[in-house]
DNA sequence: TCATTGAATGACAGCGCTGTCAATTGGTGG
DNA sequence: CCACCAATTGACAGCGCTGTCATTCAATGA
């Protein structure tokens, strides 16, 4: 093993000729081939390893060999939600040889449209998305790709291809059915930055759908222009709260991270929940399950999202032929905030 | 626009024979060479549209041209630490058009051996690697492979090309020299999976360095073979308090997520903070500080650490010379449970 | 007017590998 | 001993693009 700086790095015809054996033997040999006979196959790895040989997948993809790059476009990083699914993506595509290949796209369509465009550049054997809002070149560049394309986190949508996730509309109009059953009669919602977060926008929809149902409405609906944190959801339960001259029986968080910013403003104000203020979130994020009173919230199967997603695509490039869109459900937590 | 199925993609000639150009012009237009005259620009985009001509980067890359691919191996993805690092990544390299091909190590450093191997396979243009106990055919690797490399989260080790992270024993030190400060003289520590989390450890050494400094020594010191989770924090407290005779001051966590756990703890069971019992954690999280007592804890610039570890590839790649090693500090916050 | 220059374009080869099809080998049974 | 088969190996072409060097052509100044 050499390990000096070299920027030209051994081909494959230089390990053949170390070999003494032809291309074709070392690219089968250290492809894993079953017809290389077994002396063959430990002279090659020698030979490559006295090189330090390292494969050129980039050759190797162009000759028509199959590509190991399957690319992820996700809206963000900064709640761990989207870590998750990349996890569960991650888990599945490494155990298959497979590599992500990120994009962010910022919850804006334009750069979603941008990043499918350069992804595809690399011919990854797929593309997992978490869409925001697909411009009709973003669907089109999808549909002519030519490649298993799963598109995750909510299946309220007609997929491209293939689509993994759950009713976000559902999940709000569960959370809504709830909190009535509850009792409650007096609702609000607390939301973040609600014209970029479309499947936070489906849940509203639900929820105020169900409301609207049984005849109630929501008295207040306040949406912050910022990305949800836990400061931001502190912040805006005490906004909510400050310019409402009733107080509502139960405010529906948009996600755990602003709900658990609620439970600390209530907890610093010695608001007590539930009996004075009951409080919703939606994640069901560990975090909000280890407060001292866990958090009322629909649990999401986020890593579950990631794993079946990268599945669909292995299965789809093994020939077979996956779900169209599958569910993953959703699990309502009744915690004791609401 | 086709919006057909097509497993074919149109190919540079293509382009080339209904734009009425060469290839070599079609290229040169659509990497944007300053060469090419505006009408002949025009006519290839055109072409180039009309066709849904997505350009192939393999076939680029193989052919000489740049590769706008960074490896990325990160050791673990279920805690919002690594996800922020990667945010910061993400951040510059999209700025420059690059993207992330990311590995996940799982702390292993057989698996981190091989994710090296498997990225450098694609020939990317650089590697960012936050190393989990990289192997000698690791660094002999890296080393071999031609191309701009930083090492993150850690400069406390001699790293193969660039650094850029932060002394963790130098934050363990200070952290126990501020506590020592504030009059505690009893002190424990609860950890995760410290076996595996080298940084963690690098931090715990420190911390015993500067108490020994001072005469002084852990009292207890409990390491949880599990990753690091709030639940883990709460369960971890109760059961080191439960089995010590005699209560510590303080117990240092080996993060925010098992220090918020201990907080929760601490609430549930009337143990008033710092009165009682002073926690300090590390991280710096925003959830630590927006518990209604903000957590005693080290910030940590994770998302600059990202943003300057693209910087130095990118700079490399512009063929100027980063900085070996780059220390972005660390800030302690003297918060309220400790 | 003519050599000179710079802008724009093109011809060519080859990056390193793999799919396809062909060739070689040793062993088998009739 | 020979036709035949499976196992193993190889020759060849070409994937789609870009670096390098060469060419064209109109504009410029002496």
């Amino acid at each position: 093993m050499q390990d000096e700086k070299q920027a030209r790095k051994p081909t494959l015809s230089e390990v053949a000729a170390l070999a003494g054996v032809s291309e074709i033997t070392v690219s089968r040999a250290l492809r894993g081939s079953p017809s290389v006979a077994g002396k063959t196959l430990h002279r090659v790895e020698q030979a490559a390893a006295s090189l330090g040989y390292v494969r050129n997948r980039l050759a190797g993809a162009l000759a028509g060999g199959p590509s190991n790059q399957v690319g992820v476009i996700l809206p963000s990083l900064s709640n761990i939600v989207f870590p998750d699914v990349l996890k569960g993506l991650e888990i599945r595509l490494d155990q298959a040889g497979f590599h992500p290949v990120l994009g962010i796209s910022n919850y804006d369509p334009q750069q979603e449209e941008q990043l499918i465009h350069n992804l595809l550049a690399w011919r990854p054997a797929g593309l997992v998305i978490a869409p925001s809002g697909m411009t009709d070149v973003s669907r089109s560049l999808l549909a002519g790709a030519g490649l298993p394309v799963v598109e995750i986190m909510d299946i309220d949508t007609d997929p491209v291809d293939m689509a993994v996730g759950m009713s976000h509309r559902g999940a709000g109009g569960d959370m809504a059915r709830h909190l009535m059953a509850q009792g409650y009669r007096r609702f609000a919602y607390l939301g973040h930055d609600i014209e970029r977060d479309r499947r936070a926008c489906a849940r509203l929809t639900g929820f105020r759908e169900a409301l609207s149902e049984a005849g109630l409405i929501l008295d207040a609906c306040v949406s912050l222009a910022e990305p949800s944190s836990v400061t931001l959801g502190r912040r805006g339960l005490k906004q909510l709260l400050a310019q409402s001259d009733q107080r509502p029986d139960v405010v529906y968080m948009s996600n755990d991270d602003m709900a658990v910013g609620g439970v600390f403003h209530c907890m610093a104000q010695g608001i007590r929940l539930p009996q004075d203020l009951a409080l919703a979130g939606f994640n069901g994020l560990e975090l909000g399950q280890t407060l001292p009173v866990p958090l009322t919230t629909t649990a999401t199967h986020r890593t579950r999202i990631g794993e079946i997603a990268a599945d669909c695509i292995l299965e789809r490039l093994a020939g077979r032929e996956p779900a169209r869109s599958t569910d993953v459900g959703f699990t309502l937590i009744a915690g004791g905030t609401a």
